[in-house]
DNA sequence: AAGACAGCCAACCGCAGATCC
DNA sequence: GGGATCTGCGGTTGGCTGTCT
């Protein structure tokens, strides 16, 4: 691994390229396409280094950039995927067509870093300044006794006693899938985390596919991702999203705009004309599921989670399969699972936030509605990034470490607007 | 008007994985 | 197999510009 060869070389231009030398690349890019940077500039008759001409193409010449200042929802979006990715630039940038991974990197340092700040949010964590330096305090106290609980509860399956003894709801899915870890912050004193982390701890074989939602503005779009997540495509090319929502809701594939499933081989949705969202199922069926049975990914908001209702909610889950792991098979071990991969297949929905106040998700593999007609409390919807908190001390968790547990995944995702 | 300061952003640096030979 | 080279990434720097005093 030794240092660019440009590096020893004498006599190259450093520095703002000036009009001229970006003619020069441009033209030489254009006529003949980069293939060896190193070779680049003695071709296009620069004194630069390759590694020079790479960043001016890639940041500032390159046709399909998109100038100018980062829109509202761009930023949401940024902040959203940042809660998730850290400063992953690359892979942000790759969700934010004609960006940079620079041009990102500049704008979260001297713009949205200060933003959350003055809304109280630790901008590397995503959580309250406050809840940040509370926990900084307690690991700092019971760092070793914390230590002991997080290795046995990431060890193996989700640990219902544990959580349950932590205050949260040990309400579990069918098919062992578990979520709602519920606690009363009001009535515990806990500030509401302007984050979540929603787990799922699936054993069924067939369910391994990944999806994660994001309301992340009013009035604009929600995205979610989906991927297959096996790695020997265990949820085949048949693999099917159902979809039921309320008559408002649209769903559609990205490729046939047909309703409720995807194509073979699509894993990218549009859902489109999500207005009053109250409640959706969507269900995965793997055609060589090994008992035949159906996944579905529900999701529910029906609740006061912001008053203001120019607040933008987001969340994030996943769910997956542990048993993949678990089956001796070694094949489909969830680290073989790579976020960025897990971030390439978007869809997006339109929504009417007015009426999204809060949210509940919920994971079943049965396919129906879950909206039971009451109102979810912000108390609930608050309590799943602080059971996580709580649960595992481990707050500086890195994405990798994420969503390398065979049993356990976990996605953040922010609360909250930028304007 | 001019100096200080802050913000922004293009570009550089060093590291590490991938690929080549 | 191993060193050399290429490529890409994230962190950092330095200069330009606008604002404040």
């Amino acid at each position: 691994m030794g240092r660019h060869s440009c590096c020893y070389k004498q006599k190259l231009r450093k520095g703002l390229w000036s009009p001229e030398e970006d003619e020069k690349l441009m033209k030489h890019i254009t006529k003949f396409g980069h293939g060896c940077w190193s070779s680049v500039p003695k071709l296009a008759g620069l004194q630069r280094c390759g590694k020079s001409c790479r960043l001016r193409w890639i940041n500032y010449l390159r046709p399909d950039l998109k100038r100018g200042t980062f829109s509202q929802d761009e930023e949401n979006l940024i902040i959203e995927l940042h809660a998730v990715l850290g400063n992953k630039w690359s892979q942000i940038a790759a969700r934010l067509p004609g960006r940079t991974d620079n041009e990102i990197k500049n704008l979260w340092n001297s713009s949205i870093k200060k933003k959350l700040r003055q809304r109280g949010i630790d901008p590397n964590t995503h959580k309250p300044l406050s809840e940040v330096e509370s926990e900084e305090k307690a690991s700092a106290n019971s760092n070793n006794k914390n230590n002991d609980k997080v290795s046995e509860s990431s060890n193996n399956e989700f640990n219902f006693v544990e959580a349950h003894e932590n205050g949260f709801s040990t309400e579990k899915g069918i098919n062992n899938m578990e979520r709602y870890p519920l606690i009363d912050h009001q009535a515990n004193n806990i500030a509401p985390p302007t984050h979540e982390f929603f787990t799922a701890n699936c054993k069924s074989p067939d369910l391994s596919s990944y999806l994660s939602f994001h309301n992340y503005s009013p009035n604009t779009n929600i995205l979610f991702n989906t991927k297959n997540s096996s790695a020997d495509n265990m949820v085949s090319d048949h693999h099917q999203f159902n979809c039921s929502t309320l008559p408002n809701a649209t769903f559609s594939t990205m490729s046939s705009n047909s309703i409720l499933s995807t194509s073979p081989l699509a894993r990218t949705f549009n859902i489109n004309k999500f207005q009053n969202w109250e409640a959706c199922t969507i269900s995965s069926n793997g055609s060589n599921n090994s008992n035949g049975s159906s996944n579905s990914i529900e999701l529910q908001s029906n609740c006061s989670f912001f008053d203001n209702s120019n607040a933008a909610a987001a969340a994030a889950f996943t769910w997956g399969s542990a048993s993949a792991a678990a089956d001796g098979s070694g094949k489909q071990e969830r680290e073989e699972i790579k976020w960025s991969e897990y971030m390439q297949t978007p869809f997006s929905l339109g929504v009417n936030n007015n009426t999204i106040q809060n949210h509940h998700h919920e994971i079943s593999p049965h396919h129906q509605d879950l909206y039971d007609g009451e109102t979810k409390s912000e108390t609930q919807f608050m309590t799943h990034g602080t059971w996580l908190q709580n649960q595992t001390p481990q707050t500086s968790l890195q994405t990798a470490d994420l969503y390398s547990n065979n049993n356990f995944q976990r996605l953040p995702a922010v609360f909250g607007q930028f304007s």
